[in-house]
DNA sequence: AAATTTCTGAAATTTTACTACCTATACGAC
DNA sequence: GTCGTATAGGTAGTAAAATTTCAGAAATTT
């Protein structure tokens, strides 16, 4: 952000390039200042900085604000923001790359506020687990699934409608389902986590939080889509949703002990 | 800071402990709203939400938002050993989340030294394209089939060994087949590799840099696993291969322009 | 030198954060 | 029961900050 201020400077009219070389030179300072104060330094009127603000792509000074203070506190992607924007296709792979990371550290950051705890607990004493998604997300229950069985709990994976219903039709107390779906839009996957918690299972979905999944569920991790809801979305939260189902297996085997991890070991034996 | 709210939250007020627990459930969004719009969010009086925030300690609203945008960008501690057996369950669970992060910001500082082009240039003029990953690597070849297909390219996914050798052994001239494997060892996987380019195929190859698979193939993305063989899957690289293929595909998308973009919304419409 | 466009700040307006104050409910003493 | 006290929580008002409008100044072109 510094470094694309510094890119735009000569673009800008006279006072507005005042303006950017402050900024440059006192960011910390200018993240905690309003608008008026800033404009007292640079020596020039308070919509000048509001102009400033738009010519550098942003919608006011508020979002300056909040994009200032993010970049400063997040000292790694500084560092490589000098990539030639001239190719398209590399810009677009760089961005892309930078969602992902985006998104698997906003999920980090409220990892401690998820109920990773109950989740665990909940798994610990589950007869069997299913993991259950469409599309996308039924990748990531396939490889959840893939991930969990070898801890020595029973697991499915259920990757389509029929199969989901059918399971939470017939499930029990002492299961556990697991819901993973990033709009949490799809009725039949609400109808499912209803039965089964209807049949005494515990019902744990990933998915966003206004949802109707999200409302049936015993226990939710809430992935909020991040900002673009563009075509691609589907790909960041995905990620998030991965990253937090391994986050979890590792956690559940903490807990199994010893014999979650032997059997890690002997599964990972049968492969050589 | 979001931990520190939610040790708080007992010995707030009722209202204020509503205010509490929507931060905590909603804290990306709570970052960019005004005072106005939380306290109706929450239905509560605005005074409500700012005694909310010098109960934590703060000075008033505005340093609640600085302090939380801060904390929301922060990448964390670069001190990730690896889960050892002492950790509690939410240690680990923070660990495991920045191995995945350190892993896609590995993955995006050698981005542009990657044959992202040659890579695009091989699919925008192939007849099909096969994805071939066994075991975990499996899931990733499944997702990517499901990713790549909307473009209008037909797509296959295959994720067992005699599937990958036949695949290998009739395709053809135009025809590309990328390889996913993260050890790049089962010998299935070089002989299926050297079978497709005595044919003519293109191979592209997500596999580590010193392996057979990777000395066959025509490009290579080195994804060094950048984790030990522990008894965990290789959960952070899979992570790398997904996002890079997201990337990939994105950079496809653009060059093929506005049809594949258009195919991509047409696929989008038909699920509602 | 006139005309046009492009900056820039003063002032008005709107939005946002914060304060002062008032009311309803809960709880205890009498 | 009723009265007093405490306190959570809201209403309404205020100060301050952000944003818009507009008119004059500077620069540029013609």
């Amino acid at each position: 952000m510094l470094m694309q201020i510094k890119d735009l400077t000569p673009e800008l009219s006279r006072a507005e390039q005042r303006v950017a070389r402050w900024v440059v030179q006192h960011p910390k300072q200018a993240s905690r200042s309003t608008l008026a104060s800033i404009a007292a330094e640079c020596d020039v009127s308070e919509p000048t900085v509001i102009r400033f603000c738009r010519h550098i792509g942003l919608d006011g000074f508020r979002e300056f604000t909040i994009r200032l203070t993010e970049d400063l506190s997040r000292p790694v992607s500084n560092v490589h923001n000098n990539v030639s924007a001239d190719d398209t296709a590399s810009d677009a792979v760089t961005k892309v790359m930078d969602a992902s990371i985006a998104s698997l550290i906003d999920m980090r950051a409220i990892m401690s506020s998820l109920p990773v705890d109950a989740a665990v607990a909940a798994m610990t004493r589950a007869r069997q687990i299913a993991f259950a998604g469409l599309g996308a997300s039924g990748h990531v229950a396939a490889d959840a699934c893939q991930k969990f069985f070898r801890l020595g709990t029973p697991c499915t994976a259920l990757t389509n409608t029929p199969d989901i219903l059918q399971f939470a039709g017939v499930s029990e107390m002492g299961d556990v389902m697991i819901f993973i779906s990033h709009g949490g839009r799809w009725p039949e996957l609400a109808r499912a986590a209803e039965l089964a918690r209807r049949r005494g299972a515990i019902v744990i979905a990933l998915t966003d939080q206004g949802s109707r999944l999200a409302s049936l569920a015993n226990i939710v991790f809430p992935c909020e889509g991040v900002e673009d809801a563009s075509i691609y979305t589907p790909m960041s939260s995905r990620l998030a949703h991965l990253a937090l189902l391994d986050a979890l297996q590792v956690a559940l085997a903490l807990v199994l002990g010893d014999t979650a991890v032997d059997k890690l070991k002997k599964s990972r034996q049968a492969l050589q």
